[in-house]
DNA sequence: TTGCTCCTCACGTCACGTGAGGTGGC
DNA sequence: TTGCTCCTCACGTCACGTGAGGTGGC
């Protein structure tokens, strides 16, 4: 079940120019394909941008910072089939360590993103229960001069 | 008590540069100065770009929703002089009323990214979890092929 | 065979970054 | 007067958007 990259982009909702511009930044695989070729793709690489867009749109992070912090989903699409075959459980340890640090670091950034948002609301609403007061003190005091 | 350009764009965390562009983009005054001259700014011009800053960031508007979405703060920064002027109880209902949907609307905005930031944060815990059990799985037996 | 989607240049755009060369205020 | 920050072009860059002209698979 392949499928080609308007169905992909669609999926995850970019277009297909932010797709072939990635895989041109080396964030995603490109499978050496004969010159002029359709581009195939399976769920793994729907999970993987769907990610990478998450990623993109909620930090606000350039290209070249998702490289790195986005390296936990290479990881994580090649890991089915090599985890099986004959990697040391030395090998295994370090990805494992590997992938939780970098789970933890992007948890971080999320918890930054959180807490600023948080903060943004509370003002938010702070500002509306001063605009509702302002309009009740006019509804009971027209024309007041303060 | 001016404030010079590259003091303003320390203070909100920004490029010069940056506020050059949305003055000239139209998101913020161009007072008409002498050709060449200095731009001058004061603590309301901190307050506005702070918050059009924050909208951008943490919002990931582009410039041209940014200008209509913070149509408030420029009804903010004037309303101080204008409200004491000959306004009728007709206008300032009206401002009021306008200013309490654009906030209403900002903090829309804001709670759909929370719940987003919300599922990312879930998912990178889930992720944790499954993370620190398949080490524990690796400690307890080693060389285990699954 | 007919559409539709895909392909590869390649130039355009948005939101700035980054000098180049020059002027202005503590 | 000496620095430092500011000024205005103007070209560069990042992350794509948008045709132009052509080929490929259900």
């Amino acid at each position: 079940m392949s499928l080609r990259i308007g169905e992909v982009a669609e999926q995850v909702g970019v277009t297909p120019r932010t797709i072939r511009y990635y895989e041109e930044r080396g964030l995603l695989d490109r499978e050496d394909r004969p010159k002029g070729a359709h581009r195939t793709y399976d769920e793994a690489d729907v999970v993987r941008l769907r990610e990478l867009i998450r990623l993109r749109d909620l930090l606000g992070l350039s290209l070249e910072e998702l490289v790195e912090l986005a390296e936990v989903e290479t990881e994580r699409a090649g890991l089915r089939e090599r985890w099986e075959e004959d990697l040391s459980d030395e090998e295994r340890q370090a990805i494992l360590a590997r992938s939780t640090e970098l789970v933890t670091r992007q948890l971080e950034l999320v918890r930054k993103r959180q807490s600023a948002l948080d903060d943004f609301a509370t003002d938010l609403e702070e500002r509306l229960v001063s605009l509702r007061s302002r309009r009740r003190e006019l509804a009971r005091q027209p024309s007041s001069k303060l």
